[in-house]
DNA sequence: TAGCAATTCAAACGCTTGTTTTAATTTTTA
DNA sequence: TAAAAATTAAAACAAGCGTTTGAATTGCTA
């Protein structure tokens, strides 16, 4: 039982909420009765509500991509210019969203859904974090990914690669698993999500297409 | 130019509003405004905000899952037990979402991303209407696919499946064109997707994972 | 320990929300 | 055409919203 400051439970509990109900039902109301702490708390600390949300998704988008560049990076050792298996690097990039899931305090898994539901609503502060600042790290999986695989071209490639982190949003939004029969314990649901999920992206981007 | 009922006019303008602002910023006024009609003509006409939203989303459900199946059964004519092409089959699953996407009033284009949306909100009404209604058109098509690829578990299938609705989902949502170059016209962009989503549910599904 | 800064708190602000009520109007039926 | 039903309209309702204010309280520093 650790005791957490004011603003990192704000920032837990906005989380939470996101993931529970979603953005329409999200209110800072809600959000400081979560978190025992007072309406005022969440202006004094984040100014206002969109600031809030902002920084709920770069605390953990943040790791998450510096995970997933660090991980690609340990592969071709830092020589850009090598091929390496199309399976590691789909690991790379898939992985590091399932280490998240299973943190010890799941603050990650819930992290997850958050991320999901910023996609659905097409969050302007997503877009400009994707678009300013992780392009760089998706453009060299990208690149990684046309040296593992030079029969495809580099268009079909980046289609695949869009639909597999959309196949990823959606699995790690957790959006199938109420049409899932229920009948593993749901840790193991998302460890195999995963599994599944690289061998997916492995199947459809080493079949060339006709 | 034709003249449509109000009752019409509100679930248009309410599907045009989730679709550009999300269900977070959706209000009944905004909806009435858009509709050239008064507040309580959206209370008198569906009792309240929850039941036109799900309204909204069974309109077009229906037919995009009617079509599909229709499709499906064209296929092996009624013979179940026939095998046939990978492609054909999701050509049945995919293409209706396109045709939605192309009709003329663009109601169906808008309408994928209510849909992309409301999966994201994990809306009860969307998940009721799946669980209840289209989760045998859903089996079927997978029992299809299973017939088409027989050296594939069922257990696989499954997964790959519903990964591809994911993509698929991700796609008709529109959530990658923000990061795709905008050198083509949207329309083109849409066909485009769709063409590339089948090419990489076939390549997913016809590999034999090791 | 005194003083200063950081933080928490209760209360109120103006505004928007979904819904209801009641009256006016249009459309349909007899 | 007159009565009845269906629809539209304006106004008000209570409740919740994000934000601001100013005082109370805490924690830190000198």
């Amino acid at each position: 039982m650790t005791t957490l400051s004011t603003k990192e439970r704000i920032l837990n509990s906005t989380e939470n909420l996101i993931a529970e109900n979603g953005f329409a039902e999200l209110s800072i109301r809600k959000i400081s009765l979560q978190a025992h702490t007072n309406l005022a708390a969440i202006n004094y600390h984040f100014g206002n509500k969109q600031e809030l949300i902002n920084q709920v998704l770069e605390r953990r988008l943040n790791n998450l991509f510096q995970v997933r560049e660090k991980m690609l990076h340990d592969l071709n050792q830092g020589n850009k210019k090598m091929a390496c298996n199309l399976e590691q690097i789909l690991h790379a990039f898939i992985a590091p969203a399932l280490y998240m899931i299973n943190d010890k305090h799941q603050g990650g898994k819930v992290f997850m859904k958050v991320l999901a539901r910023a996609y659905a609503e097409q969050s302007e502060s997503l877009h400009e974090l994707l678009a300013n600042r992780y392009t760089p790290i998706i453009k060299e999986f990208a690149e990684a990914i046309h040296l593992a695989c030079p029969d495809l071209p580099r268009e079909t490639i980046f289609w695949r690669f869009h639909f597999l982190i959309g196949a990823l949003t959606y699995a790690m939004g957790d959006f199938g698993a109420s049409s899932m029969s229920k009948q593993m314990p749901e840790s193991e649901y998302f460890n195999k999500s995963v599994e599944e999920l690289i061998q997916f992206g492995v199947a459809s981007l080493t079949s060339v297409s006709s």
